[in-house]
DNA sequence: CCCCTGACTAGAA
DNA sequence: TTTCTAGCCAGGG
């Protein structure tokens, strides 16, 4: 167990229902800034149980290969899911 | 120790 | 707008 697998977990952890994060807020907030491909190669290797559905690509974009189920798991914690992106705290002018 | 791959990101064409 | 390239970190062969 290395201290980014730790860091990165407990991030997730963190986490609340709806509350969606990109990989890099994640290795940011874990203290490895960069290395949001990292967060992405653990996801998929660690077994853990963590939230990984909340973990989106930048810009809400779901890069997940299960991008099906994590949108389905996002919209069930409250998510709205748009064409497998997830509208982030997006406000732009002319919206909708 | 060296090389390749990947649930990434930002910038240029 | 979409597609491609370069830079980044960590793991595996």
């Amino acid at each position: 167990m290395t201290d980014f697998e730790r860091a990165v977990l407990r991030v997730l952890a963190g986490l609340a229902p709806g509350e969606v994060v990109t990989y890099g807020e994640v290795a940011d907030q874990a203290g490895h800034p960069g290395a949001a491909r990292a967060v992405g190669a653990l996801l998929r290797r660690t077994t853990e149980d963590v939230p990984w559905w909340r973990v989106v690509g930048a810009g809400g974009l779901l890069r997940a290969p299960s991008a099906r189920l994590q949108a389905e798991l996002l919209r069930a914690e409250g998510v709205p899911v748009r064409d497998g992106r997830v509208t982030l705290g997006g406000s732009p002018p002319g919206n909708r």
